[in-house]
DNA sequence: GTTGACAGTGGGATAAAGTGGGACAATGAT
DNA sequence: ATCATTGTCCCACTTTATCCCACTGTCAAC
């Protein structure tokens, strides 16, 4: 239950690594991780478990339909297996750390069974000019808040 | 039945740590809670048990829409897993704190089955400058008064 | 009135977390 | 073969958070 959660801001130094949020770290089992490009712009960084349940689901996709092709290579191409160091950190390889904007500071989001990774403004611009609300949203989904 | 019931002012310390009211305490079953931001400016904890049950039905909807990972985004960001210490108290973030308008007072107001903490001037304002009414609402609702 | 228990509050000591930098090994180019 | 470059590992410092102990006040019972 609620393993990831919470916002965490660290800096990234100049050799790409950044700390892993203590209270994510305890949740993690195994130290190897799988870090790929997300949704609106961010990274995310499964737990090894997690990863495999998504590979396992899309491994059950033929590769015999152009579309389904298309997925297996966007899922594939940035994909890049990190392990945390004996200092808590990872190392994100520029390349995803270009496409995701991060420079400075990255924030990592607890998004219960995995982590997102943001520059820090891409969110809070995405967050506040969203015309979504969690007013609306909650109204139609019913949660016990 | 009727476990958090009225309204409990203490005094938050420069650790950002605050008693939880006795009486509240007494209902609590395990020590850990979790603190997230509520609606109309408030902050909200819930018992463990209770937030597991919000986080189940949110976990039951998919990912795969915008509009829903919005909505995960928005519950999770704030959230944070609070415990109580050996003297009776929960440590208060900083920026929830800030979030919530809370400095030097908390005014625990109990709402059955989750706790509510206000700025109590803030809280005090939202009642009298609120155009609804009991008399009102409870001709819609039916309430056995 | 005195005593004991409990609730709330404050502060100091200790551990942990985050960050920067240096040393070493592996890799690739000259 | 040598040098430069890159990446990994390890050590050390600073800051933050957590734990533990002590004090005060209130209420109830004796």
């Amino acid at each position: 239950m609620a393993a990831f959660i919470g916002t965490h801001t660290h800096t990234l130094d100049e050799k790409g690594r950044v700390s892993v949020p203590a209270q994510f770290r305890r949740q993690l089992t195994a130290e190897e991780m799988y870090l790929n490009v997300g949704m609106e712009g961010c990274l995310v960084l499964y737990p090894a478990q997690r990863w495999q349940a998504l590979e396992e689901k899309l491994l059950s996709l033929s590769r015999s339909s152009r579309k389904n092709r298309f997925l297996y290579r966007s899922l594939a191409q940035n994909l890049k297996a990190v392990s945390v160091d004996s200092q808590g950190r990872i190392s994100i390889p520029a390349d995803l750390a270009e496409k995701a904007g991060i420079t400075g500071e990255v924030m990592f989001l607890g998004q219960f069974d995995i982590m997102e990774l943001w520059q820090p403004d891409k969110y809070k611009a995405l967050m506040e000019n969203s015309e979504l609300s969690c007013e609306d949203i909650t109204e139609e989904t019913d949660l016990p808040l």
